[in-house]
RNA sequence: GGAGAGGUGGCUGAGUGGUCGAAAGCGAACGACUCGAAAUCGUUUAAUAGAUAACUAUUCGUGGGUUCGAAUCCCACCCUCUCCGCCA
C-alpha cells in the first residue's frame, strides 16, 4: 500500500516512481479524491468540535438546574440536532470517498527500488552471476521421464483424484520430497531462523495484507462457504502472523522459516509446463521471511538471498542469480533477486527461488510497526523461497542422472534421504 | 451443530447515558537513592489522521442505529472461551 499523504501531496513523484514498471499510471483521479477527502475531514472535524462543546454545555445545564424541560434546554438540544444532521451528511460523503480511495490505492503496486534494473519485461532482467558446472552429456532425460522410469510420481492417476497439474509422489519420490523439506528446515533453523508451520487456509484480510488481493483474486483457490483461501505461499500467513502489531525494536529482525503447501490456480498458463513438477496447482515450499528495521532491509535482502543460495550450493545444483527488472517485479516487491536452477534437459534456467524486499508496502497494508526514537514506523518485510521443493527435486533428478538410468543424490542430502542413489527397483 | 459467557490501552482488569481516551495493577522508560545492582520512592507510558507551538478529530471486536451526548442502550455480523454432541 502506498502512502495516501504522498499521493495527495506529491502525485507526480508517485506517478514517476510507478511508471518505472514500464506502464503508465495515472493517479490524478486518486489525488483528486484524497484532496477532496481532506477538505471534508477538516469540515467534519470542525463540526464535531462545535457539537461536542454544545453537548458538554447541555450536560452542565442539566446538572445545574432542576428543570429538565426548560425552554433553554430544548433550544440547545435543537441546535445539537442540527449539528448531528449536518455531520451525518458529511460522514456519508467521507465513507464513500474512503472506500473509493482505498479501492484504488490497494490496486497500486509498490515502487521499484532505484537500484533495480530498468526494463519492460523478463527479457530485461540482469544476470548477476552463475554458480556450478553444467551437466554436459548426450541423451539427457527430462525429470518427468526419469520420474516415470523410476516410478517417483504419477500425474495421470492424480487427474483422477483432482485434475491436471496435480501430482502424487510415490516411494522414493515421496521420500525425496520429505528429505528435501527436512534438509532445508534444518539448515535454516541452524542459521538463526525460527521455524513455523502456519495455517494453509488464510482469510481475505491476510491475502490483502501481503498484496495478493484485491488485484489477483483469480490466482488463488477460494473456499466457497467461508472467507478462506488456500494459501498461494507462506508469505501470506507469515505476514499476517504479526498483523496489527507494534514489534519491539529490540526483537528485530524477526527471521522465520516456514514449510507450507502452496496452492495456485495458474490461470492463463494453459499449455505451459504441462509435464513434470515445474508448474503444479499444489506444491511444497520452504519459505524464509524477515521483519526488519526500516533502515536495514537492504542488507537483509542480501542475506536472505544468500541464505536461499546456500541450499543450492549444498545440493551442488548449478544456478544463476538474476536481478529482476522494474517491469517484471511482483506487485508488492521493490526489488527481487531470482535464483534460477539449471535444468539440463531443457538447457535453460528455471526459477526456483524469488527473494524480494517489499520495504514497508506489506507492513502498511498489514499494519506492522516498530517504535524508533519514540515514533512508530512501519517495518520492512522480505521474503524468499529456500526453496521450492518440487522444482528442487526436478533439478536433482536432471542434474544427478547417470548413464545407467539411476540418479545420484547430492552428498548433503544423503543423510536425509538414506542412500546415495535412486535406482530402478 | 446445540446451550451459555465474553470481546476495553503492551498485558491484567474496573467502568451501564454527561469533562471517560478510560480507574487500579503489572510491564516498560527516565530520574532519585546506591560504588554498582536489587528493593523502594517519584515522573512518564495507546493508536491513527490533520495542523505542528501548544491543538483538533477519530478509535473501547466490526458495521449500522437511538440520543444534544454512547465503552455504556438497540440491531446485525465477526471472533474467543466453557459445556454438550461429533470427530483426526
Amino acid at each position: 500500500m502506498l502512502d495516501q499523504k504522498l499521493i495527495r501531496e506529491n502525485p507526480t513523484i508517485v506517478e514517476k516512481n510507478l511508471s518505472l514498471r514500464g506502464k503508465v499510471y495515472n493517479i490524478s483521479d486518486i489525488n483528486e479524491l484524497t484532496v477532496k477527502k481532506k477538505e471534508i475531514d477538516i469540515e467534519v472535524s470542525n463540526l464535531q468540535f462545535e457539537s461536542k462543546k454544545l453537548s458538554k454545555l447541555i450536560g452542565q445545564e442539566i446538572n445545574n438546574s432542576q428543570n429538565k424541560t426548560s425552554q433553554k434546554l430544548n433550544d440547545l438540544k435543537k441546535r445539537g440536532n442540527e449539528y448531528r444532521i449536518k455531520i451525518s451528511e458529511f460522514e456519508e460523503k467521507q465513507r464513500i470517498l474512503d472506500k473509493q480511495i482505498y479501492d484504488k490505492i490497494s490496486n497500486l503496486p509498490n515502487f521499484p527500488s532505484i537500484d533495480a534494473p530498468i526494463g519492460k519485461d523478463e527479457s530485461n532482467n540482469v544476470q548477476v552471476k552463475t554458480w556450478g558446472d553444467h551437466l554436459k552429456k548426450d541423451n539427457l532425460n527430462s525429470h518427468w521421464e526419469i520420474g516415470e522410469s523410476l516410478n517417483l510420481f504419477d500425474s495421470t492417476k492424480s487427474t483422477k483424484i483432482s485434475k491436471s497439474r496435480f501430482i502424487t509422489l510415490i516411494g522414493n519420490g515421496a521420500r525425496l520430497e520429505r528429505a528435501l523439506i527436512n534438509f532445508m528446515l534444518d539448515i535454516h533453523t541452524q542459521n538463526g531462523y525460527l521455524e513455523l508451520i502456519p495455517p494453509a487456509l488464510v482469510n481475505s484480510e491476510s491475502l490483502t495484507g501481503s498484496g495478493q488481493l484485491p488485484k489477483f483474486s483469480n490466482e488463488s483457490f477460494k473456499c466457497s462457504n467461508d472467507d478462506l483461501w488456500l494459501s498461494p505461499t507462506a508469505e501470506v500467513p507469515l505476514t499476517a502472523f504479526h498483523k496489527n502489531e507494534i514489534i519491539d525494536s529490540k526483537h528485530l529482525p524477526l527471521k522465520y522459516v516456514a514449510y507450507s503447501p502452496c496452492f495456485r490456480r495458474e490461470a492463463g498458463s494453459y499449455g505451459r509446463d504441462t509435464k513434470g513438477l515445474i508448474r503444479l496447482h499444489q506444491f511444497n515450499k520452504v519459505e524464509l521471511y524477515w521483519f526488519t528495521d526500516p533502515n536495514k532491509s537492504i542488507e537483509a535482502h542480501q542475506k536472505i538471498t544468500s541464505d536461499a543460495e546456500s541450499i543450492l550450493k549444498k545440493l551442488n545444483l548449478p544456478y544463476r542469480l538474476v536481478d529482476i527488472c522494474t517491469g517484471d517485479l511482483g506487485f508488492s516487491s521493490s526489488r527481487t533477486f531470482d535464483l534460477e536452477v539449471w535444468l539440463p534437459s531443457s538447457k535453460c534456467y528455471r526459477e526456483i527461488s524469488s527473494c524480494s524486499n517489499c520495504l514497508e508496502f506489506q507492513a502498511r497494508r498489514s499494519s506492522i510497526r516498530t517504535k524508533i526514537d519514540k515514533k512508530n514506523q512501519f517495518v520492512h518485510t522480505l521474503n524468499g523461497s529456500a526453496l521450492a521443493i518440487g522444482r528442487t527435486m526436478a533439478a536433482i533428478l536432471e542434474n544427478g542422472q547417470q548413464s545407467d538410468g539411476s540418479v545420484k543424490i547430492p552428498d548433503a542430502l544423503v543423510p536425509y534421504f538414506g542412500s546415495n542413489f535412486i535406482k530402478t527397483a
